[in-house]
DNA sequence: GTCTATATCGGGATAGAC
DNA sequence: GTCTATCCCGATATAGAC
């Protein structure tokens, strides 16, 4: 995990490596040959730092997660209204994305197989990140300020377009030519995602134009 | 493709196994000896049927589509007002979802893959889902009723909360006991998605509130 | 159309020299 | 710590009988 002195290397060039290898093929597609090939190592050497390929792929996705809670966290314990919180949160997951561009396609393909590869103690820190955003909701929520929404519901509203941005960006490409659609306008997304967020917190929603004619109600 | 007497048989059967192993395992992952079990057939059949499994992929995939497809057009083609028509839209994908849960699951490893299983046909029938959102979007500007949005970033703000949330049903009963949550209220989760679509149409935002900037306070 | 049996190969993992 | 060479299982795909 670490040791004292700077070891720069081969370790860390595998999980480099593996990054971009689970993240463009996933873990059954992923291959270790050409992992070691990308990280200019020998096989062996992956097994020399890792037990196999599911201890690599765990690390890989542990980093990840920690990563995005670092930033959460730190905009949790920021001292800013509510929404801007939301805001803020959107932003700090945009970011991780950003700097890390394997992480969007790893966690995309780990919930679609229903965190199979993924530990308990990995799932738990899945988990802290719906957790942290429903605190800021509840802060708002006691200020008068948002409206309840489930946490994780919410979130969801978060991430799913958030990654759909992300991971397809390679792919855009031949889906405008087909489509004959313009390039997605970079600054509308961030945008577009916390309105809408902010939008679903909204205490006096202005939605009555959103309900067709009769309308169930829950609280 | 279709016999005109009823052919109840093998075919079909190794097309909803297919499905469901697919979607359970991914392309990778997919084992064609346990998809062969689970068609109560013989391996070979399978190959008989299809010329192998990228093949026999590509089917499933496009099935869905199309089912999707079908859907929408109907929509498109009604005369509801566009307001009703986008709520209809998203109506419209999770009554898909629903009747075909292999779909989601399948979907999303294809998005993460960058749609490396889809050749250009299939990538042709998914970028008209998008586009006849697009035109439905259209229509509403040219009323009045919407400001102009981008259709695929408009999209990724429908099906990303969406396949999340069909997607991840399984899990959340692992997830939940880890984070405490209280399930998901299934009558939300339309309600929510459509109206943080018509949020983002509004042409009348009031999301004052959600600029960076300091805000004043509301009335 | 449906089966059993098998060819063939890719890839995860290890042995052991240095 | 780093390498080469290799084991060996599992998985796709096929041959060929019925």
């Amino acid at each position: 995990m670490s040791s004292p002195r700077t070891r720069p290397d081969s370790r860390t060039r595998i999980l480099a490596a593996a990054a971009h290898e689970f993240a463009a093929h996933g873990f059954d597609g992923a291959n270790m040959d050409r992992l070691a090939r990308a990280a200019r190592l020998n096989k062996a050497m992956i097994y020399y730092h890792f037990r196999g390929k599911a201890a690599l792929y765990a690390e890989v996705f542990r980093e990840f997660i920690r990563g995005v809670l670092d930033r959460l966290h730190a905009v949790e314990e920021s001292d800013a209204d509510p929404s801007d919180k939301i805001r803020a949160f959107v932003l700090a997951i945009a970011a991780e994305a950003r700097l890390r561009p394997h992480f969007p396609p790893m966690w995309l393909r780990e919930v679609a197989g229903g965190g199979r590869h993924a530990d308990q103690a990995t799932l738990g820190l899945i988990a802290q990140i719906p957790a942290t955003l429903g605190r800021i909701v509840d802060a708002g929520v006691g200020r008068g300020e948002f409206r309840p929404a489930h946490p994780l519901l919410l979130h969801f509203g978060i991430i799913g377009p958030l990654i759909l941005y992300f991971v397809t960006e390679p792919v855009r490409v031949r889906l405008d030519r087909v489509s004959g659609l313009p390039p997605i306008p970079p600054d509308d997304v961030l945008e577009q995602i916390v309105h809408a967020t902010l939008a679903t917190l909204d205490p006096a929603p202005r939605a009555l134009e959103a309900r067709p004619s009769r309308q169930g109600r829950r609280s």
